[in-house]
DNA sequence: GTCTATAAGCAGATAGAC
DNA sequence: GTCTATCTGCTTATAGAC
């Protein structure tokens, strides 16, 4: 296996992107060049051309795939029981599978503005549609007396932001498990949304 | 006024950090370029290193300066009253005090990652001497009985950013005063620590 | 599918004239 | 203090050989 030219697509296009979402997330898209990304994978810059248009296309593709993940996974929870158990499902969900994969997520939220207008508007309603689904649940628990919120927009973003701010300090050889995380914040969220 | 060249020391300095935190902010530190900067300012490229040794030390300093300043002005806030009385001044003051200066706080959580290792760590240890105010606010409202907090440390982390967060949605001319956006997140955030 | 070579241009930073 | 000119090296992306 010492050769160091010809087919391997079945394997370099998935190692590319795993470079990429590494490197994106490390040092910034815009800090990163094609031949680092190249270097990372064992290839040449010209072979990535192979796999992405370019390189505004490989973050884009990215940032779309998790996106697309998050909203999947999400709806694969459902919206059976209580507004309660609704919002304590979601409020777990999104501190695991946000704990899952940092990277994807660091960059889905630091390279926005690394995104052409067309790709912004397009991740931007993605994101928009995760949001309005919490809204839903808090407005669900309001309209039946479960939830006391001044204004279901601003809560909505109150707790998305509390929830994400977990990935700027958890690891997983921490002080607590993920486990004792999602308690500790389901607390604080629910305390924050009932009287 | 039509001359193109000579001295301008006492002006040319604070429009170059006001141009280079524009520009950081909106496109990001690796992706704008000296030239950018110059032309913006209205002078040629070699001109900004009579004000910067080079790019990094540009952005070192406006991080640094924002920092200082966000801890002057915390410290200014003095530590009377009960730790619920404390905890609501920290809440206000947090909001308006970032939503004053979006740029600045929007590059010091941003390119935290664009930092030397030396930067990095200097701005890393004003940022935690912030998280520790608010950290001795919970712990004393625990001791006295004022709050109930399963995990201060992560309180903290969690109310710094739900309230970080506004900054993401936050603009003067939107639906609700700024005022308004405190008041409600004061609630949330005092219900959040408390039974 | 990957390589090498290259096009065309921009990057940070400096030197020396004024 | 600002200018112009320049050094050196890097950038994205493409062309054509294998």
């Amino acid at each position: 296996m010492a050769r160091t030219t010809g087919s391997h697509s079945e394997i370099t296009g998935p190692r590319i992107r795993e470079a990429a979402l590494r490197l994106f997330a490390r040092h910034g898209y815009a800090a990163v060049s094609m031949r680092q990304i190249a270097t990372e994978v064992g290839v040449q810059a010209g072979a990535l051309y192979n796999y992405t248009a370019d390189k505004q296309s490989l973050l884009f593709s990215l940032m779309r795939g998790h996106m697309d993940e998050l909203l999947a996974a999400h709806a694969a929870l459902g919206q059976d029981g209580s507004p309660t158990a609704r919002l304590e499902r979601f409020t777990r969900f999104h501190i695991s599978f946000h704990a899952d994969r940092p990277q994807a997520v660091f960059i889905s939220y630091m390279e926005l503005r690394s995104l052409e207008p067309n790709n912004f508007q397009i991740i931007e309603a993605l994101r928009r549609d995760y949001e309005d689904a919490l809204e839903s649940i808090l407005r669900d628990g309001m309209a039946g007396g479960d939830f006391t919120i001044a204004d279901p927009k601003i809560a909505t973003l109150a707790v998305i932001a509390m929830l994400t701010g977990v990935n700027t300090w958890y690891r997983s050889a921490g002080r607590l498990s993920l486990e004792e995380v999602e308690q500790v914040y389901w607390d604080m969220v629910h305390r924050s949304v009932t009287e």
